[in-house]
DNA sequence: CTGTTTATTGTCCTTTAGTTCAATGGCACA
DNA sequence: TGTGCCATTGAACTAAAGGACAATAAACAG
């Protein structure tokens, strides 16, 4: 059973928080965190974040609570470690969905934030390619539209055979496709070829 | 109750599927969609992006699935309506926790990619998420300590060759752990087990 | 028209992966 | 003191992966 710590000040905390955890503390500081694997603290000033941010040197989850959600804060909450971002009014349902999420080592956003989020970061990313298992650097586009349908299949678990079918082409053919993917990725082989596609942001 | 229909080529689906919804339809098109409360669209070129547009358009939820987790391609699909975005062969419980967040007015991202996501934007140095070895691997936790430890070695990327030298074991051995595990974990290669590993948040 | 890139396929070969058939020793539990 | 699980290894085998060394054809740029 996870152990729930809600922390607030005595004049900003809700009913809602017991009713979703009969069993969780309410505390108005950080004293008794050792007790609990799922801290939940409400941010309010700057000292909110310094506590933030020593709370998720441990293993334990940390869920942010805010007054008003907006996308800086909520940025910046998970920059410091937080693993979800709520509002402390949520209803117990959505706490506890919270609770499940995090506890799965997801990470929580509501949607409207979420959506604002994501939209705003992934067209801000570079197409900088990531590095690789060996140190080079590693760029997707570099690829040909064959050898990238290729690589997509074979990271997806295929094998050579079933990618031929699917590709209706000869397996020595995906053979050809993959072998210059894996010069041009600089991987040895179809495992690394998955985890550096996986690994770098960019089809 | 929720009805589930799963829109994948025959080639690519996963049993888990049904596992986690028994009473999902799995189709290849997306002809029974007015059946279905919530759509699984598995995402491989623009045609489907096109599909997934148009079904946005309804009130069902529309969840993308994708054989490559990506920062763009996941920024395309929640642009394009989707609710939702994760690995086609997620594991039952995180399928099921992102119908439940969706059905909920959520949106769901895996926590790898969100952690992305935000960092992109925050270019500070976060706290590494402490990925506690006793979180969510549902799977993971039906192996012995050895089929653990040759596991997450091959799923790094390493050779039986490379994980016999660093357990310092034969590679017979190897081969005899990681046998078991695949079988424990229903999976038929060691790309399979990278694939579901990481789906699950095991590695 | 010529050189380049891309897509396709072939054969032959070596190396990895994975399975099937085992066996041995340790350790815990009833 | 069995019984069962776990770790370890062996031999022999099949299948899959990947490299070496090619060829052919289409598309395309200069």
């Amino acid at each position: 059973m996870t152990q729930h710590l809600f922390i607030a000040p005595a004049d900003i905390q809700s009913p809602r928080w017991q009713q979703a955890f009969p069993t969780a503390f309410i505390a108005q500081d950080a004293t008794q965190f050792v007790q609990a694997d799922c801290v939940w603290l409400l941010l309010r000033d700057d000292n909110d974040f310094v506590l933030l941010r020593s709370l998720a040197q441990t293993s334990k989850k940390i869920i942010a609570m805010t007054l008003i959600e907006t996308a800086e804060q909520a940025r910046q909450a998970l920059e410091a470690g937080a693993s979800g971002y709520v509002h402390y009014l949520a209803v117990p349902v959505v706490l506890e969905q919270v609770a499940q999420v995090v506890a799965a080592n997801g990470m929580w956003l509501g949607a409207d934030l979420m959506r604002q989020l994501v939209l705003a970061t992934a067209r801000s990313l570079p197409a900088t390619p990531t590095k690789s298992l060996n140190g080079t650097k590693v760029d997707l586009s570099q690829l040909t539209s064959r050898e990238l349908a290729v690589a997509q299949l074979v990271a997806a678990g295929k094998t050579n055979k079933e990618v031929a079918r699917e590709l209706d082409i000869t397996e020595r053919t995906v053979k050809a496709h993959l072998g210059s993917a894996f010069e041009k990725l600089n991987v040895r082989d179809r495992l690394h070829l998955v985890l550096v596609m996986s690994a770098s942001g960019g089809i």
